[in-house]
DNA sequence: TTGCACGATGGCAGCGCTGTCAAATATGCC
DNA sequence: GGCATATTTGACAGCGCTGCCATCGTGCAA
């Protein structure tokens, strides 16, 4: 196991101390051009590393920050952990990725664990770790700094990155009502992402604008989950008249919907229309493609990661969904 | 910020040495059960975590290992990371998660950077890093321990966890020549993917072993992306006669096959049957549901992870496939 | 009784860096 | 030219642990 170099072995080949070695790679000011190039060079020839862990010890920053999720979808985990591993590297942070149990009794003295043992210098929060409110008066207590990627409750407190999602779930109601439609189911999300609320408000709020009164009937209560979408669907059509559009909480369960409805034999979206939420990959994989709002998941993470780590930062930011008019919504059936 | 105890403080109020409480911290032996009793109950009570980053430096083994992937599918790269890390963190171990890519001139220089500034222990590899040759000469090089997931070349030296895709493949087409199918065809995934050609291995295995002769023009180039299965799919569906089977190297291409069925009206599985492999959640999300070669891709992530951290195990574990039947398989049309 | 192995504990160097302070040298300004 | 100030560099402690060695005590064979 060839041993790898350190810093007082480049000083010494550098012909310099091994304090001024530290200071070019801190890129500190006070370090002539000379003196800097000399021992850049000598660092790339040796190839050296300076010792994450040696740098966490001594000085009073771990560059390191972690990432908390608990949520059963791939397509999400994936794509908030692309981008805020993106922004985190590009600032030369490490990102540690750690899945948590959101309803464990021992949520918070797992997550002070990892903070401690590993001296992080802030975290990152995605839903619904960041509905705990036990976690964030910890957090708050301790002082450490941390970011929540579309946060529900205490919206405005502390630095965030989210969409408007009440907006965007009232748009994608009103472009159901532009297309004729009167009836129009809602399958909501898991109680304890407040999204779910906030959609559901959404979706409210259209119907109301457009003189259509809110029937409490029409909504059914989905867990995310491809089944259980579903299930919910079989609920809705059941029912008399038939609603010739169903607006699902994410994609999952949309895509649920939609199997109901081939089985049932019910075109898509000739006597039923179907709107989905988040834009994953499933949106683009199931037939007829899907109509959904695209969230930025990616760009939120980022985002997320940015505020944390350039605190110059406006404190919340709300990125832009985008409806995607797909293949799974048509006119209203007459 | 409240500042966290050290190893020192915890020492004092338990009324023995710092390097006691290191010794039980270690679950060393010589040390007396009344002694480690007390001390743990210190431990307990401040809720001292010892520090990372110092044990890294003291210590020779980092107790941190990394999880290389390059892999475009949000559902591989969920099941990788979960199985991995369960494994390690069962043994105490820290998994960093690190996403890299494999086809940058810098892949091997990347990876050590890695190496050196953790101070890893390990690194597990999955699809496609697994067969980067000049990664694998300077790890052995280094001498530093390494696990493959599926690997392809060199299947027979280092430590490995895969399954058998020959023979998977093989069970795959046996189950459409058993409905009576005679043109099937086969849609290769990406080049640089070994099991890829492993899986057209088995196909043209199976086919021979029954007697039909093996038909270049019914192998189709895919991407492993939805859609590329569509494209190949519009390819082989094109010829005469027409396939009355298609096997799709994984999920996503035989999703995209099968919305082109939809879309040019083929009865599936009446007219055309379509099987995947993977088993990924979008098997069960399309519709109809898909006939697939289920993989254990958790299961093979916690195999590396241990064949990683507790060496005493055979260097080469092979877990079992299973074939999914569900709805887009069925007899071969007259 | 002596001698010795072994279990239990402590002492201390040192892992590879950063923070702090001091020293040496250069620069500016009247 | 002289003194204040800034720039550049070095010396050294110490972050919180583990590895190694020393020490002390105890039980037991000779």
């Amino acid at each position: 196991m060839s041993s790898r170099p350190t810093i007082k072995e480049v000083s010494k080949i550098a012909g310099v101390s091994f304090k001024t070695v530290s200071r070019v790679l801190n890129n500190e000011k006070h370090v002539s051009e000379e003196t800097r190039r000399r021992v850049e060079e000598v660092v790339a020839r040796l190839n050296f590393r300076p010792s994450h862990a040696a740098r966490t010890l001594a000085g009073r920053r771990s560059f390191q920050v972690a990432l908390l999720y608990d949520n059963p979808s791939p397509y999400y985990v994936y794509h908030i952990q692309l981008g805020a591993q993106q922004r985190c590297s590009e600032l030369g942070y490490r990102l540690l990725l750690q899945p948590v149990d959101s309803q464990s009794p021992d949520l918070v003295s797992n997550v002070m664990a990892l903070i401690d043992e590993a001296h992080l210098d802030g975290v990152i929060l995605s839903p619904p770790v960041t509905e705990m409110p036990a976690l964030l008066d910890e957090l708050d207590r301790r002082g450490l700094p941390y970011v929540r990627i579309a946060p529900g409750a205490r919206k405005d407190s502390g630095m965030a990155a989210a969409i408007d999602d009440v907006a965007a779930a009232r748009e994608v109601t009103e472009h159901l009502i532009g297309l004729g439609h009167r009836q129009i189911g809602f399958i909501r999300g898991l109680e304890s992402h407040v999204s779910t609320w906030d959609r559901l408000q959404g979706y409210r709020e259209a119907l109301e604008a457009h003189g259509i009164t809110f029937d409490p009937e029409l909504v059914a209560a989905g867990e995310n989950s491809f089944t259980s979408g579903g299930e919910a669907a079989r609920q809705l059509l059941d029912r008399h008249p038939r609603p010739t559009a169903i607006f699902a909480g994410n994609d999952d369960m949309a895509a649920g919907v939609l199997a109901v409805a081939h089985e049932a034999d019910i075109d898509v979206p000739g006597q039923l229309s179907i709107v989905g939420f988040d834009d994953s990959d499933l949106a683009r994989a199931v037939w007829p493609p899907l109509t959904t709002m695209r969230q930025p998941v990616r760009e939120l993470a980022y985002a997320a990661a940015n505020l944390m780590l350039a605190p110059d930062a406006e404190p919340r930011v709300t990125l832009d969904h985008k409806l995607m008019v797909r293949s799974t919504t048509g006119p209203a059936p007459r």
